[in-house]
DNA sequence: CATTAACCATACGCCGGAGTATGGTGAACT
DNA sequence: AGTTCACCATACTCCGGCGTATGGTTAATG
């Protein structure tokens, strides 16, 4: 399971739970007490699972065996949570795409890479996956889009890298995007080949051959 | 407003309504009885403008200005009425690839009528859009399974006839219809130039340029 | 003209999730 | 030792959609 936001909780929620309890590791404990953060993370576990209508504040605290009454100490509605949530993932998102293609040199290994991630980092994508089919969502929307932007942005650099001129690469980067997304939608509807196998990777082959020059 | 299934109601539903009441337009009527064909639709409706999650009958009643008394004598539930409205959609897409591919002589201009049609047929495109957003439902899941089955294969179809080996044209079918799916998912999030703009077109033109040879 | 069947309205009970109120508990500090 | 505070449980109310029951209305029909 994936941390989202792993520490760095200087900016943890208002004025609320810090959560520093753990000085001391107590030995009987393993039942301390939860934290804004928790409840987030559970609620993008939750999302990747179920999707974004699932996300209901009752059944999480069943799923997390615990109430009510904890949720509504740490956020002031269901809204807040999937504010915060969201927040959380974005952040994470970001670091990861800087961190995955940051330091590739070529722009073209940068650019395979971009579809070889989609296995990769499965919780990440899946939630990415089902706020995709939650656009449209007010609070969700404005993350696509920073988040769309953010991607093109990478592989139109890539590809003026590779000596392509500034329109083109912008058009190919959405391309490439476009086809991201549509690959992320046939994965929704089990029609992709079963993403380890020789089939998929001949289609990928495929991909990168018709999309990437050189 | 396009009307999914015009007539030929030989299948209507079990057994209920018919609705050929409109032998003698009478004069003051114009507030005639509804179908459970009029049911169907008017969910479609709903569903292009709101998505999914939205079909619930009691606010589509009220849109209709009508009570959930009479849905409930059309159908037994919920569900039954998405059915029902699914096949509607089903049938309607289905005839209509055939209607707008069919008769195109070149497959590379029946291939670049595939992005064309985009703009058209809005509220099937709308309706389609939104049932993406609901892959993993279980009514809509087969749906979307199908209709991508049979649309690739038109486009693998006309790969092949441009001469392109099997395996090939296959691939570049999945590649294309990602890239529709993908443009769908843009067009929901507002990131796709305003579709009749010259933006659109060049971009149009950029895709169709680097996806289909010749 | 009375009856039947198609169609719709009204009124109900049920369920599940959102919030609220309030009280309980354990650890930490004084 | 007692008070405080962070955290959680319990028990409510409210709301909106689902499905049912039942009765009303209208048109066709014998």
């Amino acid at each position: 399971m994936l941390d989202f936001l792993p520490v760095s909780n200087q900016n943890e929620y208002i004025g609320y739970a810090v959560n520093n309890t753990k000085l001391k590791p107590l030995v009987k404990n393993e039942r301390t007490t939860l934290s804004a953060a928790d409840w987030e993370r559970a609620a993008l576990d939750l999302i990747a699972e179920a999707g974004m209508q699932a996300l209901a504040i009752e059944p999480l605290a069943r799923r997390m065996g615990i109430t009510k009454g904890s949720f509504y100490w740490h956020f002031s509605s269901r809204e807040a949570l999937l504010e915060q949530a969201l927040i959380r993932w974005e952040e994470h998102d970001s670091r990861n795409l800087n961190a995955s293609l940051g330091e590739i040199d070529h722009p073209r290994d940068r650019l395979i890479s971009f579809f070889r991630r989609v296995g990769k980092e499965k919780l990440t994508h899946e939630v990415f996956s089902e706020l995709c089919s939650a656009a449209g969502h007010p609070q969700v929307e404005p993350v696509l889009e920073r988040v769309a932007e953010r991607r093109m942005a990478h592989l139109s650099a890539a590809f003026e890298e590779m000596g392509m001129q500034v329109d083109k690469a912008r058009h190919q980067a959405r391309l490439i995007y476009s086809v991201y997304l549509g690959f992320l939608q046939l994965q929704k509807q089990q029609q992709t080949p079963s993403l380890s196998s020789e089939e998929f990777d001949k289609y990928i082959d495929h991909v990168v051959d018709t999309l990437i020059p050189n």
